[in-house]
DNA sequence: CTGTTAGCGCCTTCAG
DNA sequence: CTGAAGGCGCTAACAG
């Protein structure tokens, strides 16, 4: 392993120099710099950067924790982090949890130690009290999910109660008066809070809500499956579900075609997130489409500005979904 | 920043005793053990890591780096990664190139800086004099995709040549005499090899390839959906459609809905990959299953052996497919 | 079993 | 504009 030194000898010069070169090439004679330059590149000599970061304190990479990689809602705000990472130098780093709360906290770790400069939790899932301390010592952002008091930590998300709120009043507004919900896990606020939208349109529009159409699932597609089964075998079944995400969405419309009947014409279908897939199901998902890309990029500015040390004050930054009308939903039943 | 020093001084000890305690505890006395945890308990003390991994020129970390995160046959790969790696203490990092090139070559960067221990590929689109050279210096494993002298570099995939033949096979058994292909990116060896493997199950069949009905995707959904509006549109439309992913083969039972004609009523489809969501479309498909997860878990213990040292030979390491039969393909035609 | 010592390679004053 | 020198925090000999 070539080093620092190294390039000093070859090209007659102090090692000070050589960094100089690297770091700050406008306070170096031109001349020196071209000896040194050169020197570089004979000896093909590349920093240590674990040096480097000891040095400095400092390691231009955020680390980012999924609570499922496999998951494209995820996959989908990471890009937008990415982008907005590489174009400032920094590094992204993916922390997988597999939804193993425990494994989160083992990345919490990291930044404690300083392996990454911030992190961006995707997740909330996790010690409530250790992430408000975490959160108060170094630079971290949370995106997507969020706490119930939503101002301890700088959190980027949308407003998932009202974007419930339109997407379930879209269904009355379409006619439809009996209407099921199939939840996220209820231990994340998120969940909460689109099944909180979901009742008040309800309300709002004077229909009385049914405990038996309000099912719990857990975001996969089985249980989507699984739910709408039972909410079709009830005396008086839903004509509309609200499923709080796609994948929950499609479980449902598979379970809808297996008893033979037909969406929208016999049930009407909705999801929430509006993932690359849900345009090529069949029938085409009406969803409520969240913007991950800029959710990501969003949060990854924040991340930044608290990295380089700009007092941010914790924020909760809300941006905008958008209701896409398609197929499983259908028109107007009046 | 309460560091070692500190921890020995309230203990009162020397850090190399405190360093001890944190590597090797077998080495020191219960007693002394115990004052240094407490110590290190009341101080809240978290080791440098950056000075450790600087010091000791590792970093437990490997990097991953993969083409694109919203295809979800990498994330899935990823994942044996995962559990492979952090079963042996290791951590994963991951790198998304967006499908630049470059972008691989700036994560190359990050393995000759030591910046990581070691590095698995999920693309052999790079420059490939600069990758067999990294890989002859530095632990490097190559999963899925390959370079046509494929034991350059050790590389974990399955044979796509025999596979494709495989599928090819199973459509003319089915009775399908008119079979084309919608092939990957043929600048992928993977994907010429699925071609080749298509021709030559023609070939020992006696079927003659036609040539209009080889036509080139890029493995997306758009490529599959235009490709099969055009081998539609042709005199002699072919009644069984190869597409080389699971992605190109929705997009082709897509293009052929859109014109009236059913799947596998009409036309039969098979993809390659079996993605999550194959089983999920309707109809669903037939198409030939890779083992992700074993992928990525063979491709880490291999790098695991470089990284450790032992003089691993440049292998390639063949994992077997399974062809999963469902119903885009229907039955026998005969 | 424990302490002393000597760096790892880089960056940043501080002088010159 | 450049060089000398010290030290970041930790670990690994080497003694004792």
């Amino acid at each position: 392993m070539t080093k620092m030194s190294d390039v000093a000898k070859l090209a007659k010069v102090s090692t000070a120099t050589v960094s100089r070169v690297l770091q700050k090439p406008d306070t170096v004679k031109e001349e020196t710099k071209k000896k040194v330059l050169e020197a570089i590149k004979k000896l093909d000599y590349q920093p240590n950067i674990l040096a480097r970061n000891f040095r400095r304190l400092e390691t231009k990479t955020i680390l980012v924790v999924m609570p499922n990689i496999l998951n494209n809602v995820f996959s989908e705000i990471v890009v937008g982090i990415d982008y907005e990472a590489t174009k400032n130098g920094y590094q992204v780093i993916l922390g997988n949890t597999m939804l193993e709360e425990q494994r989160a906290h083992g990345f919490m770790n990291h930044l404690k130690q300083k392996q990454v400069d911030g992190m961006i939790l995707l997740t909330a899932r996790v010690d409530i009290d250790d992430l408000v301390k975490v959160a108060n010592e170094y630079p971290l952002v949370l995106v997507s999910d969020y706490l119930e008091e939503s101002d301890l930590v700088t959190t980027v998300a949308i407003n998932n109660m009202k974007d419930s709120y339109t997407i379930t009043e879209h269904l009355i507004n379409l006619g439809h008066k009996k209407i099921a919900h199939i939840s996220g896990p209820l231990d994340m606020s998120i969940c909460r809070d689109r099944l909180s939208g979901y009742q008040d349109a309800l309300m709002d529009h004077d229909i009385h809500i049914q405990y038996d159409y309000l099912t719990k699932g857990d975001y996969s597609f089985q249980s989507g499956y699984d739910n709408t089964l039972n909410l079709l075998a009830l005396q008086n079944p839903p004509t509309a579900i609200f499923a709080a995400s796609d994948i929950m969405a499609m479980g449902a419309i598979k379970a809808v075609k297996s008893k033979g009947l037909q969406v929208p014409h016999d049930i009407a279908v909705v999801g929430f997130d509006d993932v690359e897939f849900s345009k090529i199901f069949e029938p085409a998902l009406t969803t409520m489409a969240q913007p991950f890309f800029d959710m990501g990029k969003t949060a990854m500015q924040l991340l930044k500005q608290k990295i380089v040390g700009e007092q941010v004050q914790n924020q909760f930054i809300e941006l905008k979904s958008e209701l896409k009308t398609r197929e499983s939903c259908g028109f107007n039943l009046k």
